[in-house]
DNA sequence: TAAACAAGTTTATGATATAAACCAAATTTT
DNA sequence: AAAATTTGGTTTATATCATAAACTTGTTTA
């Protein structure tokens, strides 16, 4: 009836760094923490999960002297996402 | 860009619960506890959680010498799905 | 050189999800 | 009929989570 949903996907702001990662193929912190609003706090650490689970890769590199945290979806996150969305659909198809 | 999901709705339990209500209109614990999968505990906590935000209706009576707890769906609880569901769409729409 | 800013990370805290333990009444077994 | 089991839940304990606040390291500006 009901599929479990991925608990690391199923967190707003993670689901939210996923889907503009699935979209965009590459992108840094700072671009990310613009586009989901949230605080760089949260976002270092939901990233850190979302690396740990090898869902990202994430680079640092330095752009200039300035640190540049640059994060790419792994196949492995992509084939989370398509599962989560699936998953999802048991809950709220009409 | 992102739309907040109430938090109330983004758990797994609490969603499949108002999924069922959604599309069964009235349900008891025990067909909840059933389709659901979710150990009696759970289940309480959650149904509670639901019935205090005004997203369903419980009403205990007994079954003959059993005791019966029946859940129904609000129009608040509903709209809160509906809401739900459109902003989950954000995060989720290729 | 001191203040302000940028890009993050670490830490603290309050909320959450969940299962385990519990309870009261009814039913079944011995 | 006493004991054990089942039913229909509730309460409690715990581990995880999401989040913001505070901090760090280095840079730019006044």
């Amino acid at each position: 009836m009901f599929k479990s949903l991925d608990p690391l996907l199923h967190s707003q702001l993670r689901l939210a760094v996923i889907s503009l990662l699935i979209s965009v193929e590459e992108a840094d912190f700072v671009y990310l923490r613009e586009q989901t609003g949230a605080t760089a706090g949260n976002l270092s650490v939901q990233i850190d999960k979302l690396n740990e689970a090898g869902y990202i890769q994430v680079t640092k590199t330095f752009q200039g002297k300035m640190p540049r945290t640059v994060c790419k979806i792994t196949d492995k996150g992509i084939n989370a996402f398509d599962e989560y969305v699936k998953n999802l659909q048991t809950y709220i198809k009409k």
